[in-house]
DNA sequence: CACCATCGCAACTCCGAGTTGCGTTATGGT
DNA sequence: ACCATAACGCAACTCGGAGTTGCGATGGTG
Protein backbone atom coordinates (compact mmCIF):
# COMPACT_ATOMS: atom_id res chain seq x y z
CA UNK A 1 0.00 0.00 0.00
CA UNK A 2 2.90 2.45 -0.21
CA UNK A 3 3.72 4.69 -3.04
CA UNK A 4 7.05 3.49 -4.42
CA UNK A 5 10.07 5.43 -6.06
CA UNK A 6 7.63 8.60 -5.90
CA UNK A 7 9.04 12.13 -6.66
CA UNK A 8 7.89 14.87 -3.34
CA UNK A 9 5.76 16.38 -6.10
CA UNK A 10 3.92 13.18 -6.76
CA UNK A 11 3.40 12.94 -2.87
CA UNK A 12 1.99 16.38 -3.23
CA UNK A 13 -0.21 15.83 -5.73
CA UNK A 14 -1.38 12.76 -3.75
CA UNK A 15 -2.03 15.45 -0.55
CA UNK A 16 -4.45 17.55 -3.17
CA UNK A 17 -6.10 14.49 -4.20
CA UNK A 18 -6.62 13.57 -0.52
CA UNK A 19 -8.84 16.29 0.79
CA UNK A 20 -11.50 16.98 -1.44
CA UNK A 21 -12.36 13.42 -1.87
CA UNK A 22 -15.70 14.10 -0.43
CA UNK A 23 -17.03 10.84 -1.71
CA UNK A 24 -20.22 9.24 0.79
CA UNK A 25 -19.42 5.45 1.25
CA UNK A 26 -18.07 2.94 3.61
CA UNK A 27 -14.40 4.84 4.17
CA UNK A 28 -12.32 1.71 4.99
CA UNK A 29 -8.81 0.92 3.39
CA UNK A 30 -10.76 1.96 0.20
CA UNK A 31 -9.90 5.94 0.65
CA UNK A 32 -6.30 4.98 0.82
CA UNK A 33 -6.32 2.52 -1.93
CA UNK A 34 -7.91 5.40 -4.20
CA UNK A 35 -5.35 8.02 -3.21
CA UNK A 36 -2.44 5.90 -3.45
CA UNK A 37 -3.56 4.49 -7.22
CA UNK A 38 -4.77 8.07 -8.83
CA UNK A 39 -1.36 9.58 -7.24
CA UNK A 40 0.69 7.23 -9.29
CA UNK A 41 -1.95 7.49 -12.44
CA UNK A 42 -0.84 10.95 -12.81
CA UNK A 43 2.99 9.92 -12.35
CA UNK A 44 2.72 7.56 -15.36
CA UNK A 45 0.88 10.36 -17.20
CA UNK A 46 3.72 12.54 -16.16
CA UNK A 47 6.74 9.76 -16.91
CA UNK A 48 5.22 7.85 -19.82
CA UNK A 49 2.14 9.87 -21.29
CA UNK A 50 -1.42 8.25 -21.69
CA UNK A 51 -0.67 6.12 -24.95
CA UNK A 52 2.13 4.08 -22.73
CA UNK A 53 0.00 4.35 -19.62
CA UNK A 54 -0.05 0.28 -18.17
CA UNK A 55 -2.61 -0.62 -15.52
CA UNK A 56 -0.12 -2.96 -13.85
CA UNK A 57 2.28 -0.35 -13.74
CA UNK A 58 0.06 1.83 -12.24
CA UNK A 59 -0.97 -0.50 -9.70
CA UNK A 60 2.33 -1.72 -8.92
CA UNK A 61 2.91 2.16 -8.18
CA UNK A 62 0.38 2.27 -6.31
CA UNK A 63 1.67 -1.37 -4.24
CA UNK A 64 -1.57 -2.61 -5.19
CA UNK A 65 -2.82 -5.16 -7.64
CA UNK A 66 -4.37 -4.74 -10.83
CA UNK A 67 -7.11 -6.69 -9.75
CA UNK A 68 -7.99 -3.87 -7.71
CA UNK A 69 -7.77 -1.30 -9.81
CA UNK A 70 -10.12 -3.26 -12.22
CA UNK A 71 -13.02 -3.41 -9.00
CA UNK A 72 -13.08 0.15 -8.20
CA UNK A 73 -12.85 1.46 -11.92
CA UNK A 74 -14.36 0.14 -15.24
CA UNK A 75 -11.91 0.63 -17.14
CA UNK A 76 -8.08 2.87 -18.08
CA UNK A 77 -10.09 5.51 -18.68
CA UNK A 78 -12.15 6.05 -15.98
CA UNK A 79 -8.85 6.11 -13.84
CA UNK A 80 -7.10 8.44 -15.53
CA UNK A 81 -10.70 10.95 -15.99
CA UNK A 82 -11.00 10.54 -12.19
CA UNK A 83 -7.05 11.25 -11.83
CA UNK A 84 -7.77 14.91 -13.58
CA UNK A 85 -10.87 15.72 -12.04
CA UNK A 86 -9.39 15.82 -8.96
CA UNK A 87 -7.05 18.34 -10.33
CA UNK A 88 -8.92 21.20 -12.12
CA UNK A 89 -10.34 22.87 -9.57
CA UNK A 90 -9.48 25.73 -7.58
CA UNK A 91 -6.01 26.26 -9.41
CA UNK A 92 -5.62 30.26 -9.90
CA UNK A 93 -7.13 33.42 -8.35
CA UNK A 94 -8.63 36.36 -10.02
CA UNK A 95 -6.17 39.01 -9.55
CA UNK A 96 -7.26 42.77 -8.63
CA UNK A 97 -4.52 44.45 -8.58
CA UNK A 98 -5.94 48.19 -9.54
CA UNK A 99 -4.10 48.22 -12.91
CA UNK A 100 -4.44 46.14 -15.82
CA UNK A 101 -0.97 45.50 -16.78
CA UNK A 102 -0.77 43.71 -13.45
CA UNK A 103 -3.66 41.59 -13.77
CA UNK A 104 -2.93 40.53 -16.92
CA UNK A 105 0.32 40.07 -16.19
CA UNK A 106 -0.37 38.18 -13.14
CA UNK A 107 -2.93 35.82 -15.02
CA UNK A 108 -0.65 34.86 -17.83
CA UNK A 109 2.00 34.13 -15.22
CA UNK A 110 -0.12 32.02 -12.79
CA UNK A 111 -1.23 29.98 -15.84
CA UNK A 112 2.51 29.56 -16.65
CA UNK A 113 3.10 28.12 -13.28
CA UNK A 114 -0.07 26.12 -13.39
CA UNK A 115 1.00 24.48 -17.11
CA UNK A 116 4.94 24.14 -15.28
CA UNK A 117 3.19 22.74 -11.82
CA UNK A 118 3.07 18.61 -11.69
CA UNK A 119 -0.49 19.06 -11.60
CA UNK A 120 -0.44 21.02 -15.27
CA UNK A 121 1.84 18.58 -16.58
CA UNK A 122 -0.31 15.64 -15.99
CA UNK A 123 -3.07 17.10 -17.67
CA UNK A 124 -0.59 18.23 -20.72
CA UNK A 125 0.50 14.84 -21.23
CA UNK A 126 -2.88 13.85 -21.60
CA UNK A 127 -3.84 16.89 -23.96
CA UNK A 128 -1.11 15.87 -26.31
CA UNK A 129 -2.21 12.26 -26.39
CA UNK A 130 -5.51 10.25 -28.07
CA UNK A 131 -7.07 10.81 -24.97
CA UNK A 132 -8.94 13.96 -25.53
CA UNK A 133 -11.11 11.91 -28.46
CA UNK A 134 -12.31 10.61 -24.93
CA UNK A 135 -15.58 12.46 -24.20
CA UNK A 136 -15.20 12.58 -20.59
CA UNK A 137 -11.88 14.00 -21.25
CA UNK A 138 -12.25 16.28 -23.76
CA UNK A 139 -14.87 17.93 -21.11
CA UNK A 140 -12.59 18.16 -18.65
CA UNK A 141 -10.10 20.61 -21.21
CA UNK A 142 -12.82 22.32 -22.05
CA UNK A 143 -13.99 23.03 -18.45
CA UNK A 144 -10.71 24.35 -18.23
CA UNK A 145 -10.48 26.44 -20.84
CA UNK A 146 -14.28 27.57 -19.84
CA UNK A 147 -13.13 28.47 -16.19
CA UNK A 148 -10.00 30.32 -17.70
CA UNK A 149 -12.43 32.85 -19.49
CA UNK A 150 -14.83 33.14 -16.82
CA UNK A 151 -12.26 34.36 -14.35
CA UNK A 152 -10.98 37.07 -17.22
CA UNK A 153 -14.25 38.33 -17.10
CA UNK A 154 -14.45 40.63 -14.05
CA UNK A 155 -10.36 41.88 -14.91
CA UNK A 156 -11.42 43.15 -17.98
CA UNK A 157 -14.87 44.78 -16.96
CA UNK A 158 -12.73 46.53 -13.94
CA UNK A 159 -10.38 47.80 -16.20
CA UNK A 160 -13.15 49.15 -18.40
CA UNK A 161 -14.74 50.81 -15.79
CA UNK A 162 -11.12 52.41 -14.57
CA UNK A 163 -11.32 53.67 -18.35
CA UNK A 164 -8.08 51.11 -18.64
CA UNK A 165 -9.53 49.24 -22.13
CA UNK A 166 -12.56 50.32 -24.66
CA UNK A 167 -16.21 49.67 -23.67
CA UNK A 168 -16.53 47.30 -26.09
CA UNK A 169 -13.29 44.98 -25.63
CA UNK A 170 -14.32 41.25 -25.52
CA UNK A 171 -13.29 39.60 -22.54
CA UNK A 172 -13.28 36.37 -24.33
CA UNK A 173 -11.32 37.19 -27.35
CA UNK A 174 -8.95 39.20 -24.81
CA UNK A 175 -8.12 35.93 -22.36
CA UNK A 176 -7.48 33.92 -25.80
CA UNK A 177 -4.92 36.30 -27.22
CA UNK A 178 -3.44 36.27 -23.79
CA UNK A 179 -3.30 32.54 -22.86
CA UNK A 180 -2.71 31.57 -26.75
CA UNK A 181 1.04 31.78 -27.13
CA UNK A 182 1.83 29.90 -23.88
CA UNK A 183 -0.41 27.15 -24.90
CA UNK A 184 1.17 27.26 -28.46
CA UNK A 185 4.46 27.32 -27.29
CA UNK A 186 3.89 24.27 -25.23
CA UNK A 187 1.27 22.32 -26.64
CA UNK A 188 2.43 23.03 -30.66
CA UNK A 189 6.08 24.45 -30.84
CA UNK A 190 7.45 22.42 -28.30
CA UNK A 191 9.10 25.95 -27.25
CA UNK A 192 9.86 26.33 -23.52
CA UNK A 193 8.16 28.93 -21.35
CA UNK A 194 8.74 31.13 -18.81
CA UNK A 195 7.54 34.32 -17.16
CA UNK A 196 8.93 36.39 -19.51
CA UNK A 197 6.91 34.51 -22.31
CA UNK A 198 3.57 35.44 -19.79
CA UNK A 199 5.12 39.22 -19.57
CA UNK A 200 5.19 39.70 -23.41
CA UNK A 201 2.20 37.82 -24.17
CA UNK A 202 0.27 40.44 -21.45
CA UNK A 203 1.85 43.28 -23.05
CA UNK A 204 1.07 42.54 -26.62
CA UNK A 205 -3.12 41.88 -25.33
CA UNK A 206 -2.71 45.01 -23.74
CA UNK A 207 -1.75 46.71 -26.84
CA UNK A 208 -4.11 45.26 -28.73
CA UNK A 209 -7.16 45.46 -26.67
CA UNK A 210 -5.97 49.36 -26.06
CA UNK A 211 -5.84 49.84 -30.21
CA UNK A 212 -9.08 48.31 -30.16
CA UNK A 213 -8.18 45.29 -31.94
CA UNK A 214 -9.95 43.26 -29.89
CA UNK A 215 -13.85 44.89 -29.42
CA UNK A 216 -16.73 42.68 -29.69
CA UNK A 217 -17.45 42.52 -33.22
CA UNK A 218 -14.89 44.22 -34.43
CA UNK A 219 -14.68 44.30 -38.10
CA UNK A 220 -11.88 42.51 -39.91
CA UNK A 221 -8.43 44.07 -40.84
CA UNK A 222 -9.55 47.41 -43.09
CA UNK A 223 -8.93 47.20 -46.61
CA UNK A 224 -7.37 49.43 -48.15
CA UNK A 225 -9.34 52.98 -49.76
CA UNK B 1 -4.30 -2.39 -54.92
CA UNK B 2 -7.05 -0.56 -55.09
CA UNK B 3 -7.83 2.53 -52.38
CA UNK B 4 -11.42 1.06 -51.08
CA UNK B 5 -13.93 3.23 -49.41
CA UNK B 6 -11.93 6.61 -49.71
CA UNK B 7 -13.00 9.81 -49.82
CA UNK B 8 -12.22 12.29 -53.02
CA UNK B 9 -9.85 14.56 -50.40
CA UNK B 10 -8.03 11.01 -49.46
CA UNK B 11 -7.03 10.37 -53.74
CA UNK B 12 -6.04 14.05 -53.33
CA UNK B 13 -3.41 13.05 -50.60
CA UNK B 14 -2.55 10.20 -52.55
CA UNK B 15 -1.71 12.28 -56.04
CA UNK B 16 -0.07 14.58 -53.79
CA UNK B 17 1.65 11.96 -52.49
CA UNK B 18 2.94 10.58 -55.69
CA UNK B 19 4.32 13.08 -57.46
CA UNK B 20 7.78 13.71 -55.39
CA UNK B 21 8.17 10.33 -54.48
CA UNK B 22 11.85 10.85 -56.08
CA UNK B 23 13.12 8.06 -54.70
CA UNK B 24 15.70 5.93 -56.51
CA UNK B 25 15.51 2.29 -56.61
CA UNK B 26 13.78 -0.54 -58.49
CA UNK B 27 10.15 1.47 -59.12
CA UNK B 28 7.80 -1.67 -59.88
CA UNK B 29 4.68 -2.38 -59.04
CA UNK B 30 6.13 -1.18 -55.05
CA UNK B 31 5.55 2.63 -55.68
CA UNK B 32 1.68 2.11 -56.13
CA UNK B 33 2.07 -0.35 -52.69
CA UNK B 34 3.67 2.93 -51.05
CA UNK B 35 1.24 5.40 -52.41
CA UNK B 36 -1.88 3.45 -51.66
CA UNK B 37 -0.71 2.48 -47.99
CA UNK B 38 0.48 6.41 -47.32
CA UNK B 39 -2.67 7.39 -48.58
CA UNK B 40 -4.46 4.97 -46.63
CA UNK B 41 -2.79 5.97 -43.65
CA UNK B 42 -3.58 9.44 -43.61
CA UNK B 43 -7.26 8.62 -43.90
CA UNK B 44 -6.77 6.62 -41.06
CA UNK B 45 -5.62 9.03 -38.98
CA UNK B 46 -8.06 11.67 -40.05
CA UNK B 47 -10.81 8.56 -39.26
CA UNK B 48 -9.36 7.77 -35.62
CA UNK B 49 -6.51 8.79 -34.81
CA UNK B 50 -3.12 7.64 -34.24
CA UNK B 51 -3.75 5.64 -30.89
CA UNK B 52 -6.13 3.72 -33.09
CA UNK B 53 -4.44 3.44 -36.54
CA UNK B 54 -4.06 -0.64 -36.63
CA UNK B 55 -1.42 -1.68 -39.46
CA UNK B 56 -4.24 -4.33 -40.87
CA UNK B 57 -7.07 -1.73 -40.64
CA UNK B 58 -4.53 0.24 -42.87
CA UNK B 59 -3.51 -2.50 -44.72
CA UNK B 60 -6.88 -3.35 -45.57
CA UNK B 61 -7.49 0.21 -46.57
CA UNK B 62 -5.16 0.17 -49.47
CA UNK B 63 -5.99 -3.24 -50.46
CA UNK B 64 -2.56 -4.58 -49.68
CA UNK B 65 -1.70 -7.77 -46.82
CA UNK B 66 -0.03 -6.48 -43.14
CA UNK B 67 3.32 -8.43 -43.97
CA UNK B 68 3.82 -6.15 -47.45
CA UNK B 69 3.58 -3.03 -44.76
CA UNK B 70 5.92 -4.27 -42.81
CA UNK B 71 8.44 -5.44 -45.38
CA UNK B 72 8.67 -1.92 -46.64
CA UNK B 73 8.48 -0.12 -42.93
CA UNK B 74 10.30 -1.37 -40.14
CA UNK B 75 7.00 -0.20 -37.60
CA UNK B 76 4.16 1.49 -37.33
CA UNK B 77 5.48 4.47 -36.07
CA UNK B 78 7.63 4.59 -39.07
CA UNK B 79 4.40 4.22 -41.93
CA UNK B 80 3.21 7.67 -40.05
CA UNK B 81 6.07 9.53 -40.55
CA UNK B 82 6.60 8.39 -43.72
CA UNK B 83 2.72 9.60 -44.78
CA UNK B 84 3.41 13.00 -42.47
CA UNK B 85 6.68 14.29 -44.25
CA UNK B 86 5.16 14.05 -47.13
CA UNK B 87 2.86 16.59 -46.47
CA UNK B 88 4.56 19.05 -44.59
CA UNK B 89 6.30 20.38 -47.24
CA UNK B 90 5.41 23.53 -49.93
CA UNK B 91 2.10 24.03 -48.37
CA UNK B 92 2.14 28.30 -48.07
CA UNK B 93 3.06 30.87 -50.42
CA UNK B 94 4.26 34.07 -48.71
CA UNK B 95 2.09 37.11 -49.53
CA UNK B 96 3.40 40.17 -51.34
CA UNK B 97 0.67 42.42 -51.68
CA UNK B 98 1.62 46.09 -50.66
CA UNK B 99 0.72 45.97 -46.89
CA UNK B 100 1.05 44.54 -44.04
CA UNK B 101 -2.69 44.36 -43.60
CA UNK B 102 -2.73 42.12 -46.22
CA UNK B 103 0.02 40.28 -45.55
CA UNK B 104 -0.65 39.33 -42.54
CA UNK B 105 -4.49 38.37 -43.14
CA UNK B 106 -3.53 36.22 -46.10
CA UNK B 107 -0.64 34.44 -43.44
CA UNK B 108 -3.22 33.57 -41.36
CA UNK B 109 -5.91 32.36 -43.53
CA UNK B 110 -3.73 30.54 -45.59
CA UNK B 111 -2.77 28.70 -42.46
CA UNK B 112 -6.57 28.42 -41.53
CA UNK B 113 -7.35 26.96 -44.74
CA UNK B 114 -4.33 24.51 -44.59
CA UNK B 115 -5.33 23.19 -40.86
CA UNK B 116 -8.60 22.61 -42.17
CA UNK B 117 -7.54 20.32 -45.17
CA UNK B 118 -7.35 16.57 -45.31
CA UNK B 119 -3.52 17.28 -45.07
CA UNK B 120 -4.19 19.54 -41.87
CA UNK B 121 -6.12 17.22 -40.03
CA UNK B 122 -4.23 14.00 -40.52
CA UNK B 123 -1.20 15.99 -38.88
CA UNK B 124 -3.87 17.63 -36.12
CA UNK B 125 -4.62 14.19 -35.64
CA UNK B 126 -0.84 13.04 -34.80
CA UNK B 127 -0.10 16.04 -33.12
CA UNK B 128 -3.38 15.36 -30.68
CA UNK B 129 -1.58 11.96 -29.67
CA UNK B 130 1.30 10.80 -27.90
CA UNK B 131 2.84 10.05 -31.53
CA UNK B 132 4.78 13.69 -30.38
CA UNK B 133 6.86 11.53 -28.27
CA UNK B 134 8.28 9.93 -31.13
CA UNK B 135 11.27 11.99 -31.94
CA UNK B 136 11.19 11.71 -35.85
CA UNK B 137 7.18 13.32 -35.50
CA UNK B 138 8.08 15.36 -33.12
CA UNK B 139 10.99 16.99 -35.86
CA UNK B 140 8.48 16.64 -38.16
CA UNK B 141 6.10 19.18 -36.35
CA UNK B 142 8.92 21.38 -35.12
CA UNK B 143 9.96 21.65 -38.94
CA UNK B 144 6.89 22.40 -39.92
CA UNK B 145 6.66 25.78 -37.34
CA UNK B 146 10.11 26.68 -38.21
CA UNK B 147 8.92 26.49 -41.73
CA UNK B 148 6.51 29.16 -41.06
CA UNK B 149 8.03 31.32 -38.86
CA UNK B 150 10.82 31.62 -42.17
CA UNK B 151 8.18 32.37 -44.26
CA UNK B 152 7.25 35.67 -42.23
CA UNK B 153 10.57 36.96 -42.00
CA UNK B 154 10.52 38.82 -45.34
CA UNK B 155 6.75 39.81 -44.70
CA UNK B 156 7.61 41.91 -41.65
CA UNK B 157 11.03 43.09 -42.83
CA UNK B 158 9.30 44.54 -46.31
CA UNK B 159 6.86 46.31 -43.46
CA UNK B 160 9.67 47.49 -41.80
CA UNK B 161 10.69 49.34 -44.68
CA UNK B 162 7.80 50.55 -46.02
CA UNK B 163 7.62 52.04 -42.54
CA UNK B 164 4.67 50.73 -42.06
CA UNK B 165 6.01 48.48 -38.96
CA UNK B 166 8.92 49.84 -35.93
CA UNK B 167 12.08 48.84 -37.20
CA UNK B 168 12.91 46.72 -34.11
CA UNK B 169 9.82 44.13 -34.60
CA UNK B 170 10.44 40.84 -33.91
CA UNK B 171 9.62 38.40 -36.75
CA UNK B 172 9.35 35.57 -34.90
CA UNK B 173 7.25 37.17 -32.16
CA UNK B 174 4.85 38.60 -34.62
CA UNK B 175 4.14 35.52 -36.38
CA UNK B 176 3.81 33.71 -32.78
CA UNK B 177 1.09 35.61 -32.01
CA UNK B 178 -0.49 35.38 -35.25
CA UNK B 179 -0.80 31.85 -35.03
CA UNK B 180 -1.35 31.44 -31.62
CA UNK B 181 -5.01 32.33 -31.19
CA UNK B 182 -5.84 29.77 -34.50
CA UNK B 183 -3.11 26.82 -33.00
CA UNK B 184 -4.96 27.16 -29.71
CA UNK B 185 -8.71 27.13 -30.59
CA UNK B 186 -7.69 23.88 -32.97
CA UNK B 187 -5.40 22.02 -30.91
CA UNK B 188 -6.15 23.09 -27.66
CA UNK B 189 -9.42 24.55 -26.85
CA UNK B 190 -11.53 22.74 -29.44
CA UNK B 191 -13.32 25.58 -30.89
CA UNK B 192 -14.24 26.27 -34.22
CA UNK B 193 -11.70 28.11 -36.82
CA UNK B 194 -12.84 30.13 -39.60
CA UNK B 195 -11.65 33.29 -42.10
CA UNK B 196 -13.10 35.33 -39.40
CA UNK B 197 -10.64 33.78 -36.50
CA UNK B 198 -8.10 34.31 -38.80
CA UNK B 199 -8.66 38.29 -39.33
CA UNK B 200 -9.42 38.66 -35.93
CA UNK B 201 -5.87 37.41 -35.05
CA UNK B 202 -4.42 39.59 -37.72
CA UNK B 203 -5.95 42.83 -36.87
CA UNK B 204 -4.88 42.23 -32.98
CA UNK B 205 -1.45 41.33 -33.98
CA UNK B 206 -0.44 44.01 -36.37
CA UNK B 207 -1.92 46.43 -33.70
CA UNK B 208 -0.15 45.22 -30.95
CA UNK B 209 3.02 45.34 -33.41
CA UNK B 210 1.90 49.22 -34.37
CA UNK B 211 2.24 49.87 -30.71
CA UNK B 212 5.89 48.43 -30.49
CA UNK B 213 4.83 45.40 -27.70
CA UNK B 214 6.17 42.88 -30.30
CA UNK B 215 10.08 44.72 -30.50
CA UNK B 216 12.69 42.64 -30.06
CA UNK B 217 14.19 42.29 -26.24
CA UNK B 218 10.72 44.56 -25.17
CA UNK B 219 10.70 44.85 -21.54
CA UNK B 220 7.87 43.50 -19.88
CA UNK B 221 4.78 45.23 -19.57
CA UNK B 222 6.03 48.52 -17.32
CA UNK B 223 5.44 48.70 -13.37
CA UNK B 224 3.79 51.18 -12.43
CA UNK B 225 5.71 54.28 -10.88
C1' DC C 1 -12.84 -11.89 18.30
C1' DA C 2 -15.83 -12.76 14.71
C1' DC C 3 -17.84 -11.03 10.58
C1' DC C 4 -17.77 -9.26 5.95
C1' DA C 5 -16.23 -6.17 2.67
C1' DT C 6 -12.06 -5.61 0.38
C1' DC C 7 -7.79 -7.16 -1.46
C1' DG C 8 -4.11 -10.54 -3.55
C1' DC C 9 -3.30 -14.00 -6.71
C1' DA C 10 -3.27 -17.06 -10.63
C1' DA C 11 -5.28 -18.37 -14.65
C1' DC C 12 -7.76 -17.24 -18.02
C1' DT C 13 -9.74 -14.61 -23.01
C1' DC C 14 -9.15 -11.14 -26.51
C1' DC C 15 -6.77 -8.24 -29.63
C1' DG C 16 -3.13 -5.78 -32.01
C1' DA C 17 2.07 -5.42 -32.86
C1' DG C 18 5.50 -7.62 -35.15
C1' DT C 19 7.81 -12.16 -37.23
C1' DT C 20 8.57 -16.33 -40.10
C1' DG C 21 8.33 -19.80 -43.82
C1' DC C 22 6.44 -20.91 -47.94
C1' DG C 23 3.62 -20.71 -51.91
C1' DT C 24 2.02 -17.32 -55.63
C1' DT C 25 2.03 -13.47 -58.80
C1' DA C 26 3.68 -9.76 -61.47
C1' DT C 27 7.49 -7.30 -63.85
C1' DG C 28 11.45 -6.61 -66.73
C1' DG C 29 15.19 -8.43 -69.58
C1' DT C 30 16.20 -11.37 -73.47
C1' DA D 1 6.76 -15.18 -75.66
C1' DC D 2 9.32 -16.87 -71.79
C1' DC D 3 11.62 -17.23 -67.61
C1' DA D 4 14.24 -15.58 -63.45
C1' DT D 5 13.50 -12.92 -59.57
C1' DA D 6 11.83 -9.56 -56.74
C1' DA D 7 7.68 -8.41 -54.46
C1' DC D 8 3.34 -9.93 -52.61
C1' DG D 9 -0.36 -13.06 -50.15
C1' DC D 10 -1.26 -16.12 -46.58
C1' DA D 11 -1.39 -18.77 -42.36
C1' DA D 12 0.54 -19.55 -38.21
C1' DC D 13 3.02 -18.15 -34.92
C1' DT D 14 5.13 -15.08 -30.28
C1' DC D 15 4.57 -11.29 -27.13
C1' DG D 16 2.42 -7.98 -24.26
C1' DG D 17 -1.39 -5.26 -22.36
C1' DA D 18 -6.65 -4.80 -21.57
C1' DG D 19 -10.10 -6.81 -18.97
C1' DT D 20 -12.38 -10.95 -16.41
C1' DT D 21 -13.21 -14.72 -13.04
C1' DG D 22 -13.02 -17.74 -8.93
C1' DC D 23 -11.06 -18.47 -4.68
C1' DG D 24 -8.35 -17.86 -0.74
C1' DA D 25 -6.26 -14.39 2.54
C1' DT D 26 -6.60 -10.11 5.25
C1' DG D 27 -7.85 -6.08 7.59
C1' DG D 28 -11.11 -2.80 9.75
C1' DT D 29 -15.32 -2.57 12.65
C1' DG D 30 -18.80 -3.71 16.13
Amino acid sequence: MVIVSVSDEITQLGVALERDSGRAGPVGRGEKVRVAVLAATLAELIDRGYAALTVDQVAQRAGVHKTTVYRRWTDRQAVVVDALTDLVGGSIQIPDSGTVEDDLRELARSLVRWLTSPAGRAVHAVIQSDAVRVPEIAEVQRRFIQDRYRRAEPVVRRAIERGELPAETDPTDLLRMLIAPIHFRLHVAAEPVDEATADRAARATLAAARAGALNRQAATVSDRP
